[in-house]
DNA sequence: TAGATAAGTTACCAAACGGTCACTTTTGCA
DNA sequence: TGCAAAAGTGACCGTTTGGTAACTTATCTA
């Protein structure tokens, strides 16, 4: 009826190749955090409104729109200037750590995220342990590194010890244990999630003996 | 061929029922902790080296065996004294809690246990919520309501609120977290667990920044 | 030792599943 | 406006899957 002259008018019946692969895409995302990978295609295109055979039309298999799950999902979330921010050595590594993890949990701590994440960790694909050596590359080390020079200990460039890994491990994981409980256990979460990370790095560094360690 | 009228041969052929249900959940926990709930019956069958007929002779249905499989994993792994270990007032909060974990990584973190639990997370039938409300009631609560004394804080029994609890929740998620590592996204986790778990409840207490928090 | 009963097997079913193909409809463009 | 290419459809295929039933074999007991 009126002119489709630029506007947004869902006039199209037939979407492009490019639109659509990126709709199945998103679609997926949410889909398989849901139901896992063992999802059934035929839900997925049901979900959008079309046929199946769409979904093999624009994608060589099931494997396939997977591998494009992960990409979509992974990767696009890791933000590189994390890296150079945990080695600020103008401010105190205990601020460089919490900017970093309340900026982790922003982008990271969703639904489709965590859930997918927690899924591929199961099926191993492999794909979780490349992502947590980025994590342990790029954030744990040179944490580990960062804190034996903020405590002052005379100590080369020697590689982090395993204790001094673990150590950081064990703030990553009590952390992303916020996540899990939220979107894996489905525990109710009534605190504030920003407000929880905080909470959760400044325990990690004052410890819980040292008088109210939270605001 | 030549009569294996075995001298050696396995005598029984047959197992009895209660025999046989015993070892079909021995398998099944295994089975499904590797494939998750997923994997199929043939293949668990032939595992035993019997026909998937078997399974459904001792067993009304998959889903039946998944709630055995829930029973003999989860409900049998608890034990009840950690429930007054907690509250052992002779001895500091560190100590008991230092006890309780290295405890509960002993019984809790294997491969079947971590892997089955985190599967009925993401599926969510309810399970994980309720085993977690007991973490909380029995564990989380009761140790947040002692830190409170022990910080000599004027409090009555108001209930722990719900940063009191957080901080809680933060430490058993870093000590879990070891087991997700070694278990989910199957990292190599070179330290000694229990070494570890004594680690992560010391930094919980101590704080990273109190020199050496490990020994 | 006979025969009842329990344990196990083979063959089968119906639904679900990933994937394909011939066909129809929509859409861009000469 | 006509038509070829692109997008979408429905019917179909072969395999997998949970589950069943009729049969065979092992075991217990009178």
């Amino acid at each position: 009826m009126t002119s489709d002259t630029g506007t947004k008018a869902p006039r199209r019946k037939n979407m492009r190749a490019e639109e659509r692969e990126k709709l199945i895409v998103t679609e997926a995302v949410r889909f398989f955090a849901e139901s896992g990978f063992e999802g059934q295609t035929r839900e997925l295109a049901k979900r959008m409104g079309v046929s199946h055979a769409v979904i093999y039309r624009h994608f060589e298999s099931k494997d396939a729109l997977i591998e494009r799950v992960y990409d979509h999902v992974y990767l696009k979330r890791w933000n590189p200037e994390w890296e150079s921010l945990v080695l600020e050595r103008n401010r105190t590594l205990r601020e460089r750590l919490t900017q970093f993890y309340v900026e982790y949990a922003e982008r990271v701590f969703d639904y489709d995220w965590v859930r997918i994440f927690v899924s591929s960790g199961l099926k191993s694909y492999g794909l979780t342990e490349r992502y947590l050596d980025i994590v342990r590359n790029k954030i744990i080390e040179p944490a580990a590194m960062e804190l034996r020079r903020e405590r002052g200990e005379v100590n080369p460039s020697a590689p982090p010890g395993s204790d001094e890994l673990e150590l950081f491990w064990g703030l990553h994981g009590a952390v992303f244990y916020i996540a899990i409980r939220k979107f894996v256990y489905n525990m109710p979460i009534e605190i504030d999630v920003e407000e929880a990370v905080r909470a959760t790095v400044s325990n990690f560094f004052d410890g819980a003996l040292d008088g109210r360690s939270k605001r």
